[in-house]
Formats: structure tokens, C-alpha cells, sequence
DNA sequence: TAGCTATGTGTCTTTTGAACACTATCAAAT
DNA sequence: ATTTGATAGTGTTCAAAAGACACATAGCTA
């Protein structure tokens, strides 16, 4: 079978998968999006995973991880960034219970796989996950009741959370996780969530604002039963403007 | 055929390479390991490439690295980090060259491989690569000359040279590229040479010094023609110290 | 011994980071 | 109508780090 016929029947190749950590926060805590094998084992963490799948040999990286994560979990329109590749040996099939995922839902459930990592930041309430093609269930898990996932997902996961903690000091990409309307509140319980520490107040206001990447929309929270807040939006010109310039880190 | 019997025979795997960007430095300017395809082609960039080759089914990828570039290079004990996964699929077969090297080396050059990168940083004199296998030559280029090369390998590059700089801002690796006594003013070159900007000759000395990651030896340089410099070693000890209690950046 | 070349050193100014406490505004309860 | 509870919003001071900047020194060579 040659390459053109490959390409017609877009064949899976049977090596390489991708995975999709996907983080959300609901003005609380954060998330990471898993689904379940359903598997006949008693329910645990180890039959959990972050939604993936073999590529096709047909699609580059990126778009495998956004068909992946489509299929697996309904949700679309995301911007996904690479982890990076995972490649032990043995990274699938150390648990019997991977074992059995593995020979439900592949050919060639034996083959020695790598996977390309991917992560991304959602607003929760805009991706409700519906589960389906071999997910059972899909939903959102809080990051810090995580322990234990299949395959050598807990390690993907755990990169992810670096990635992201590293990535949010230099750049602002906190913001796909919050509503198009926030509060500075919100931001900065959402930083305090990622990078898992407090922050005082008054000093990451005045960053924030000095950054100009916020928009002060003159409206207030209604129905709240304290002062009402400000609301802001992101601006996305002036933090174009600000990437060009290049500016190293938001000192946190 | 099952998993056991690849496992023993060693079975290459025709959908995942690694490549691997090897940086030197010669005190005057940064240079990349590239190896020749001996191609019967004129001889061009688009004929040279970085070492990387397919893995075998039964070991992981850093271990891969490590292999291939002592394959390639006879380069052997370095430390290699991952840049990531390259696997757009039409990533190696888009050059008539590219080809043509691909027909002389694989089993299947019609094959869809996606690679993962890795980069490193070596002291170049100690590093004198011997091409073995099916690199017909193997040398040290300057980075600044190079402005195309074989299948996605000036991507490649490119991906590694930002990596080298993201990290060398908060990590002191630098110190991979130098002899193992060195003066602050090669040191102060290195960066500049990385970063590719003008540092200040103070500034710099009294950063660097400021983190105690160096050892002044009480010897100076000998035979050179203005008045000789202090040299220093790198202080592993004092390194991982620092690293572990946590530090942000050089600041340059 | 004069000249060349790279080394090595300190201060001042500006910017940035960190610590810290009280008043204001709304809704709900009394 | 008043009180209570909850969160919003706001400036100053001190310490540390960054950045700009110029000249004497030590060895070699001619």
C-alpha cells in the first residue's frame, strides 16, 4: 500500500497520538478536562485520561489535537500549544486497567505509541463537554483533587500545570479562562489558583492595570451583595502592541 | 509479529525520528552541528542537515538522541533537552534533495515521520564530531551563516536557538559551552553572542558574580597581550543550590 | 619605554518589587 | 431605618535591582 492510498483511506498511524490538557476555572478553582473508559473496573482515577487519540497520517499535529479533543468531547474552537512529546516505552501499558482501555478501543492495542502533549485554557461555562466516539463520559475534574490518571497521563497533566505556570508569567493568556466581562477579583483569584500562592492585592492591581491590556468597561456587577465591582474586558490591540514590544514577565 | 519479537529484533519504528541541535561555541561565535548527505547535488545548505534518524521501537526518545547522535557524530556524554514534536506531513518531502536522501537511507522514504527535536550546548573544542553512518561529513557551522537546510531542519533551528535563549535567562547553562576555566569576558561573550545584543561589561560582571555560581581560581590567563584575566570555574555545588531554592532570571 | 589591548572596578539615578490598613458600597437581615 | 456582613478600591514607604557611565591597570610587543 503506497502513500496516495494511505492518504485516500486516512489511515490512523498506529504510532503517534495526541493529548489534550485542557484547563478550566469557574471564578473558584481550576479545572482539567478528563474522560472515562467506562471500563467494567471499579471507578478510580486510573480509569480517567485527558482526551486522545491516534493522529491520522494525513493531519499535522495541531489539527490531530483539535479533531482529537472535537470527537472525544464535543469541544471546538480552541487554541491548543504543544507540551511537548512523550515517549517511554512503556508509558501505556503498565496498568492492567490501560491494558484493557487499550485493547477496547485500538487495532492494534500491543503498538509502542508517543504522544504529542497539547494544552489549552477554556472558559468552563462556554465548553460544556459531551462525551463521545470511545469516551464514556467526559467532565471537568478540579486540578488539585487529581492523584492518579491512566497511562502516564498524571505526568502529561503535571507538565501541563508547569507549562502553564510558566507561560502565564510572561504572557496574559489567563484570560481565555475567565468571562469576556471580569472582574480584577476574578483575575486575581485566577492567578493566585495557578500559581497556587497569594498575591497581595493592591500590587497586582496596579501590574495589571499598568500593563494597559485592560479595558475598564464603566459598568458594575449588579446584585451583589457587597460594593459592586468594576468590570473589564481584555484588549486585545494594545496586548498585540505590548507582544511586539516584548515585555518579559509579569514579576509574579 | 508480535510486540516481543520487534522488542528483540530492534525494529525500527518509520513514523518517529529525533533530531538533534547540537550548539558550539569558539569564543567568538555560536555554531550548530550539521551533518552532510554527500548528496551527488551541488553542494548546497539544503544538503546539510541536523543528525537525527528514526527510533527503534524498544527505547524511549531521549535515549534515541543520545544514540543517533553518537551515531551520526561519535558525539557521546551530553546532556540533551526536548524541544518538541515537528510533524507537519509533508515536513521531509519537500525538497527534490530531501528526497533523494530519504531514497538513500530508509527502508520506507515515503513514510510519514513526525521527529522530536532535542537541543544541547557542548564546548566545542572538546567535541570533535567524526561522521560515521550515512552522514557523509559532520561539522560545526556558524548559526548566523546558516539560512537554509534539508526537510524542516532551519525550523528546527530556529526553535532551538529560542529555546537556548528563553533558558539561558533563567538557567546557567551556558556554562556548557565554555572551557572549564574561563574569564568573565568570555563568559560575558557567550551571552552576547546568544542573545545577540550588547551587554554591559559591569553590569553583567557584577550579576554573574552576585549569584555565587562561580569560583574565582587565583590563576590568571598567561601569554596574551594585555593584561591578563582572572579565571573562574562553574560552581555546581553553589548551581544547584540556587536552582532549588528558586531563581527567576539573569535580567539581561 | 612607549604604545597597544583587553581587564577590572564604583557610583549615582531610576525603576521595580514588597509590605502594609483603612474607607466605600451594596444587599440582606433585623 | 439601621445594622451587619461581604468584598471593592485605594497610596505610601522602604528596599532591592537595573541601567548608565569613565578611567586606571597589567602584560605583551615593537
Amino acid at each position: 500500500m503506497n502513500l496516495q492510498s494511505k492518504k485516500n483511506k486516512k489511515e490512523l498511524n498506529p504510532n503517534v497520538s495526541v493529548d489534550c490538557v485542557i484547563f478550566g476555572f469557574d471564578l473558584d478553582q481550576l479545572y482539567v478536562l478528563l474522560i472515562d473508559s467506562g471500563s467494567t473496573e471499579a471507578f478510580s482515577q486510573a480509569r480517567m485520561a485527558v482526551p486522545g487519540d491516534l493522529i491520522f497520517d494525513t493531519e499535522n499535529l495541531d489539527e490531530a489535537a483539535i479533531r482529537v479533543l472535537r470527537e472525544l468531547t464535543s469541544i471546538e474552537n480552541i487554541y491548543l500549544e504543544q507540551i511537548g512529546a512523550f515517549g517511554d516505552p512503556n508509558r501505556i501499558g503498565k496498568k492492567d486497567s490501560d491494558r484493557e482501555w487499550l485493547e477496547a478501543i485500538r487495532a492494534q492495542p500491543e503498538a509502542r505509541v508517543i504522544t504529542v502533549a497539547y494544552y489549552s485554557l477554556v472558559r468552563m461555562p462556554n465548553f460544556n463537554p459531551k462525551a463521545s466516539s470511545f469516551a464514556k463520559s467526559a467532565g471537568w475534574a478540579p486540578v488539585k483533587e487529581v492523584f492518579d490518571l491512566a497511562f502516564d497521563h498524571y505526568d502529561i497533566l503535571q507538565a501541563g500545570l508547569e507549562q502553564l505556570r510558566r507561560k502565564i508569567k510572561i504572557q496574559p493568556i489567563g484570560f481565555n479562562l475567565l468571562p469576556e466581562k471580569f472582574t480584577l477579583s476574578q483575575l486575581h483569584k485566577l492567578y493566585e489558583c495557578i500559581l497556587d500562592k497569594e498575591l497581595d492585592k493592591r500590587n497586582f492591581r496596579r501590574k495589571i492595570l499598568n500593563l494597559n491590556i485592560l479595558t475598564n468597561l464603566d459598568e458594575k456587577q449588579i446584585g451583589v451583595p457587597h460594593k459592586p465591582s468594576q468590570l473589564f474586558e481584555f484588549n486585545e490591540e494594545n496586548y498585540k502592541k505590548l507582544s511586539k514590544e516584548g515585555f518579559d514577565n509579569f514579576g509574579f
